[in-house]
DNA sequence: CTGATATCAGTACAACTGACATGA
DNA sequence: CTCATGTCAGTTTTACTGATATCA
């Protein structure tokens, strides 16, 4: 059985055999993958009325002990603070997210999830959940353990060890 | 050796016991990996002066036996015609590629690339494919085929085997 | 005629750049 | 004063939607 990357690789032997294609079919997998994962996942998402970055933003203020600043939000989403104020006035106006002024530092605002936050987001969290069991279904669970620590060992090489936040 | 994933299912972990992060956790990581991935190849692509989608466009034709209609492009790069239109039009106006009447369909076009395309394409491949090599460099060349061979089956399974083109 | 192909105009969305106000 | 934080306006980029012309 073949899939996408196998065809790609074949194609550059014939016509370019002297070119080393494993690395790049690695990483054409895990790109074709995520751009797989999120097209479906968007789908999900968008039936419960929120986009992927809201979403993101929220799971990440849900599961951390308390509120964080924008700074470890952009961080976290690897992704610029401006953009981050833009999603954050989205969400503040929706209610499920509150800003707070840092009582420790006066420049740095605070953000925490609101109740109407919080449920609006538990069922989604579950669905999410389910959606991405039922895309590595076909995986034992063996072989999705495999899966992890190799991925793990990857993404450790790709962005070092994990800063707390 | 934590990563970011692990530190995120242990924050899961804690705050809400029951849910199964197993395979978010993969997920997680691929769709991370693939951010990152991402990123960082976008800055040697600039080095080159070509954008991703350009990149890809191009190598498609490359590796191709012959050229390859606007439908095939869009197929494989999963998106839409008219996102592929667009990129024709900047790859033709810059000389890489060329659009042809497809003489067994009226309807159709036929994209080849050209000979400067082919010129300025082929120090890209190579300068991608080191890129790659670096990247899973980490990784031994066992651990990179079985790495590959878990991926395969995933992007098997998201989106179905092979159709060539 | 129906359905598929490719293109284009208009629209919408999302992120970046640079500037700015605030406070450590 | 210098540096960091968060915000905002303006710009740019990108893709999507719907309409259109062409032809199997």
């Amino acid at each position: 059985m073949s899939d996408y990357v196998d065809t790609m690789r074949q194609q550059w032997a014939s016509i370019y055999p002297e070119l080393d294609t494993e690395a790049a079919g690695v990483v054409a997998r895990i790109t074709r993958i995520a751009r797989m994962i999120q097209l479906r996942g968007d789908v999900v998402l968008a039936e419960h009325g929120v986009t992927r970055d809201e979403f993101e933003l929220m799971s990440l203020l849900a599961r951390s002990a308390g509120p964080l600043t924008p700074s470890a939000l952009a961080a976290s989403q690897i992704t610029s603070a401006a953009a981050v104020t833009k999603r954050l006035k989205k969400l503040d106006d929706a209610g499920w997210v509150r800003r707070e002024v840092n009582p420790s530092d006066g420049r740095g605002a605070l953000i925490h999830l609101t109740q109407e936050g919080s449920s609006v987001l538990r069922p989604i969290i579950d669905a999410v959940a389910k959606f991405d069991s039922a895309l590595l279904g076909e995986l034992t669970a063996n072989d999705s353990e495999q899966l992890a620590n190799q991925l793990r060992a990857l993404l450790t090489s790709v962005e070092g060890p994990a800063e707390n936040a």
